[in-house]
RNA sequence: GCGAGAGUAGCUCAGUGGUAGAGCACUACCUUGCCAAGGUAGCUGUCGCGGGUUCAAGUCCCGUCUCUCGCUCCA
């Protein structure tokens, strides 16, 4: 049994190897600095990646913005960092860790008291208590205050763990939930997920400043200038592609954990009472946009959260994930995250965030559903869902089935041999079409090559320019999926294309 | 951050202490007339990096960096 799943990791495995090693070769997909020995988790977008890429953010703008309810922005990745306090980043993308020494697991401190037993915590209190009185005054008043304070056992616990000069010393006393050893454990580290760096040339403490983790705060920020400058009512959208970076602990599987990544959020300002009806209508519309794309129906699910697993901010939650071969990965996830954020912001900033619903005459704090898309993620996930390996006259044939839409060239131009003038028609037909689309331009080697070469990056459609074109000025459009090909007059060729590619 | 594995040509990999290799890819020419045909010639390397052992290191030892997998993390 073990053999059987580790043979089927490998096979997983290697379709991811497969894809990188084709991203490369190809120019898709290169790690960032390699000539420096490459740099952890950053990934850059080569010719034919970034025209990938491209596509689907442009698909993405147009099904979410070309629309009268949803407004575009491009907000700066800098924010003032009162808005990460607001947005309870500050609080909450930072948590201390610890180790084992002897087993080497690993625990979040703030949950670590979870896996300790009642009549154990009343009793390391007392050891501690006892303890600290002899050694160390100052913080054996600071331990008397938590224990005496009015709170339940676990919350005084977890509050020690919090009190970073009382952590170390309870920590002393505590053996490790896993192995049992006691004071086998690290000093607490800070993971702060935030990349943070300075405003202005001088390194102070007081001019740190965040990266942005998101790119929705850049939006919410922003909801009455666009509010006030659109003549939008509710509900309506902000939408917007960016960057955000997060210093993740670990990388892993090629662009699927990066640290530094790009996002395509929308925000819809909705009235409270209408919440759930818009989330629906999202769930479903967002699903039905990779569906669109060709993203096949049996590798695509909805994975609602459960309530008891809500982030802090949200009241219902799903994540679009995607079967990967590595297993489900989230792509996208819809939020339904109520008056948090602008009601955070008001706090935070005194400015009021309230709408006034002129029918109703109401003034109220609207809510707002998210739809929040990974741009690199789902690049990777069309990337590996039109990888194909299939068998044509007995000889093994990599296509890469993009929907025509998001293939990086939409067209190859190919004289079937490279004399007799066919090389001069092809230039002449590359020229008509280049102001429109991506093409490619090819006169070398055997023709059959040329074709499996243009699969292999997913170039939907092959022009061949042949001896019959020569006599009456048609050439073969050749289908990518089928290898089909079908004869047309050269002048009809840009309208065809436009057609298959609208 | 811990543990395990890996790093040799653009890609996939062989090379078990004694001259740096193969296939594919790429470039040019010839041939070729519709699905990875053939021929000729050519290009490609600080064997990840640094140190050590040795007459001699891609190969053995130590360190380091990067990647992959697992743990952990992923509000």
């Amino acid at each position: 049994m073990r053999l059987v799943i580790a043979q089927k990791n490998n096979k997983q495995n290697d379709v991811i190897e497969k894809i990188v090693s084709l991203s490369k070769r190809k120019g898709f997909v290169f790690q960032s600095s390699e000539i420096y020995n490459g740099l952890n988790g950053c990934w850059d977008y080569g010719p034919l990646g970034v025209e990938l890429l491209k596509n689907l953010k442009e698909e993405w703008w147009k099904f979410m913005t070309y629309r009268e309810d949803v407004e575009g922005l491009d907000a700066a990745i800098l924010m003032h960092p009162r808005v990460w306090e607001a947005s309870g980043h500050v609080e909450n993308f930072t948590d201390p860790m610890i180790d084992c020494k002897q087993c080497k697991a690993r625990f979040r401190l703030d949950t670590l008291g979870e896996q300790v037993a009642e009549k154990k915590k009343e009793k390391l209190l007392k050891t501690l208590s006892a303890k600290l009185e002899e050694t160390d005054k100052e913080k054996f008043v600071v331990l008397q205050a938590i224990i005496d304070s009015e709170a339940t056992l676990e919350e005084k616990f977890e509050k020690l763990l919090e009190t970073d000069e009382i952590a170390v010393a309870l920590l002393e006393e505590m053996n490790c939930p896993q192995c049992g050893t006691k004071a086998s454990f690290t000093e607490p580290k800070n993971f702060n997920l935030m990349f943070k760096t300075f405003l202005g040339p001088v390194e102070k403490t007081e001019n740190a400043i965040y990266l942005r983790p998101e790119t929705a705060q850049g939006i919410f920020v922003n909801f009455l200038n666009v509010l006030n400058s659109s003549r939008q009512k509710l509900p309506f959208g902000i939408a917007q592609i960016g960057k955000a970076f997060r210093n993740e602990i670990n990388t892993k599987n090629f662009l699927f954990r990066t640290r530094e990544f790009e996002q395509m959020e929308m925000q819809y300002f909705v009235k409270p009472a209408d919440d759930k009806k818009h989330y629906d209508n999202w769930k479903a519309a967002r699903l039905e946009w990779y569906k669109s794309l060709g993203m096949s129906e049996d590798k695509l699910r909805y994975h609602d959260h459960p309530a008891d697993k809500l982030a802090h901010y949200a009241k219902e939650a799903t994540d679009i994930e995607y079967l990967f071969p590595f297993g489900w990965g989230e792509i996208e996830g819809i939020h339904n995250r109520t008056d948090f954020d602008l009601s955070r912001h008001e706090e935070y900033s005194t400015k009021s965030q309230k709408y006034f619903d002129e029918e109703s005459k109401e003034k109220f704090i609207p809510y707002i559903i998210e739809t929040s898309a990974g741009a690199s993620r789902g690049f990777m996930a069309f990337l590996v869902n039109a990888y194909n390996e299939e068998e044509v006259n007995g000889e093994q044939r990599v296509v890469l089935k993009f929907h025509p839409r998001l293939a990086p060239i939409k067209a190859a131009i190919l004289p079937l041999v490279k004399k007799d003038g066919m090389p001069e028609v092809a230039r002449e037909i590359e020229s008509k079409l280049r102001p429109y689309m991506k093409v490619f331009y090819d006169d070398k080697g055997a023709i059959g090559r040329r074709y499996r070469r243009m699969d292999e990056v997913g170039t939907p459609y092959c022009i061949t320019v042949d001896t019959q074109t020569l006599e009456d000025g048609t050439v073969t459009v050749r289908e990518r999926d089928s290898m089909e090909q079908i004869r047309i007059k050269k002048e009809d060729l840009l309208h065809h294309l436009i057609e298959k590619l609208a």
